[in-house]
DNA sequence: AAATTTAGCGCAAACGTTTGCGCTCAGTTA
DNA sequence: TAACTGAGCGCAAACGTTTGCGCTAAATTT
């Protein structure tokens, strides 16, 4: 029931606290003899030091903090199990925690991390999270990394997606297969990777000397209902698209319940693209084109660089660090007079 | 950079840091103007109460674990959001981490959760946790409560929802609807919850006076290829079942593409129904009948009666909750001869 | 005016661990 | 034999906070 500490082992054994602490290290202070004798008499009581007395001494826990918008997003999940693998490779512990894109919540989570005694904070920021002083403040007592939704605000080191790349290539496709009206379906206006997508898909545009039509660039929610709607005012119109890059795979999918209530076929009337290649994007019928982006692989990355920072004495130099994303190409764009 | 500590309070006041502590606290000890002169400095130095000290005086840190086999899931998604409501509401701390199903990690993210200092633990085991050592160990240092993942072999509090009765409405919903040869896609054998789910199955056809035929009963992985190599199988048989009721979302999921690429039509020739009303159940087309579980309650009832638990005091006396199941009709089991 | 109360505050110990310093005693050297 | 060395260990302070007890001075009672 009750701890066992350092004081019960040396009252057993007779000895001083002290020379029980330099025994369980190993300390060349201290007889073979004696850390035999303590270590066993450890392992025998379960003895586990108390992490708030080691956090009392200014000593590291060993412990980073992860706080994301939402776990249940595929992206997020799988970037932790990223996360975890190299901090557990590592010797660290991950506590996870959702801002469910609240800022305050995100404060909270914040401020709960730093008082359970975190090393370091791993963020990625609520999709409304405008005032940043939260995270300059956290900064100036352990070091933060950003990924995936950061922030050009804040100096740290940065992991996210090449979002601008990612969207020109998921255009470029949709151009590629004879697309000619080509839409963005963007996010609510302000969100950063809604924007960076949105420049992707004019410079592919731009690249390809077609020329920008503002009514074709729209903002939705994420929630689905939403999405529906504002594809269906896009699909109905007489000049409707025939092709749809839409900000993530929700919207995306939005769209493509819309489209199947005016009857279009897909993609022959109107081809579809997502982002995020969230799991369900295969699956859906037809299943759907996305823009992938390499979630484990920079969870790892993020917790790597953390984790680095953590432990460098000294000046640590901040790294950003941008990574490729992948176009997945499915049926929704798919084209059967198109050999690709 | 540093904390700021009672003890720096004290200093600039020229107090003792015990009288920092009571006015803090608003004790009756101590003025009206001090304590107003000590809440508006420590406001002002934004004073944080060290966790770890207060941890070290067995104070309690108003913090709960949470362990689940992954966040990724909708369901543990969502209960984690009621979890926090709860939390949030009575002034507790939750931090999350998931097992991916490893007995192993596990057993690691609760050591870790020990020594982080939390005041009890939620937890959802494991797939294929056997050796449930680990928890009686905690269970002896702090309150434990158990859900929808929960063990027999553990007394705690529990909270589970009703597989049987809800596979048991899911079955007798198919049979209403006229299906005569009914097929159960269960997880891997050994499962839990598969099992009881199996039962409800074939409760509901004896209660029914159908008889069972055991070839109808077959063992799938929850991975989306492997199901529908499972349901090809099912499906190609020249008596075929013309009603499908999966363990999961996702094996229903792999059931449908399984009938779309025999060219069966849905619900007309077999019908469908997954378990969990997961998001894109009723975002596929056609969308999926599937048995919701009460996800956010039974968070937020967990988190209730595990913070019952540490508040507690004396003998707490343990309670177990089962939550119906709610079946969610939707296109894969809507017989237009039926009106329903 | 003397005695008693009480309001308001400080002292010091305690929680579990680490670590610099000092102590003891055996063995070694001169 | 006397002085020195070093191996092996203990003492005590420190981290930030709470709390029982004690102290001082002012206010109240006789």
């Amino acid at each position: 029931m009750e701890q066992v500490t350092i004081k019960d082992i040396a009252r057993i054994l007779n000895i001083s606290a002290s020379t029980v602490s330099r025994a369980l290290k190993g300390s060349p202070e201290i007889s073979k003899a004696t850390i035999e004798l303590v270590k066993e008499t450890a392992k025998r009581l379960n003895y586990q030091p108390n992490k708030a007395a080691l956090s009392l001494l200014h000593i590291k826990t060993r412990t980073i903090g992860v706080v994301v918008p939402n776990l249940g997003y595929s992206f997020f999940s799988l970037a932790l199990q990223g996360i975890e693998e190299e901090a557990s490779q590592r010797g660290y512990t991950v506590i996870a925690s959702q801002s469910l894109e609240s800022e305050e919540k995100e404060i909270r989570n914040i401020i709960d991390m730093k008082r359970i005694g975190v090393d370091g904070i791993l963020i990625s920021l609520a999709q409304y999270s405008s005032q940043l002083n939260h995270l300059m403040d956290i900064q100036s007592q352990m070091p933060v990394v950003l990924f995936d939704r950061v922030s050009d605000t804040i100096r740290s080191s940065k992991i996210y997606v090449n979002n601008l790349t990612g969207a020109f290539s998921a255009v470029e496709h949709l151009i590629k297969i004879g697309c000619r009206r080509i839409a963005y379906m963007g996010g609510p206006k302000g969100l950063l990777i809604s924007n960076r997508r949105r420049d992707g898909y004019t410079m592919a545009l731009f690249r390809h000397n077609r020329k920008i039509d503002e009514s074709l660039i729209v903002h939705s929610e994420f929630d689905h209902n939403y999405a529906v709607k504002t594809a269906l005012k896009l699909l109905k119109r007489k000049d409707r698209p025939d092709g749809i890059f839409a900000v993530s795979d929700r919207v995306a999918i939005g769209a493509i319940a819309a489209a199947k209530k005016l009857q279009l076929r897909i993609p022959q009337d109107v081809a579809i693209i997502g982002f995020n290649d969230e799991p369900i994007a295969s699956l859906i019928s037809p299943s759907l084109t996305s823009v992938k982006q390499p979630a484990f692989d920079m969870g790892k990355m993020a917790a790597q660089l953390l984790i680095d920072e953590i432990e460098y004495v000294g000046k640590y130099q901040h790294v950003s660090k941008s990574y490729p994303t992948k176009l997945m190409i499915r049926e929704s764009t798919k084209k059967t007079s198109i050999k690709n």
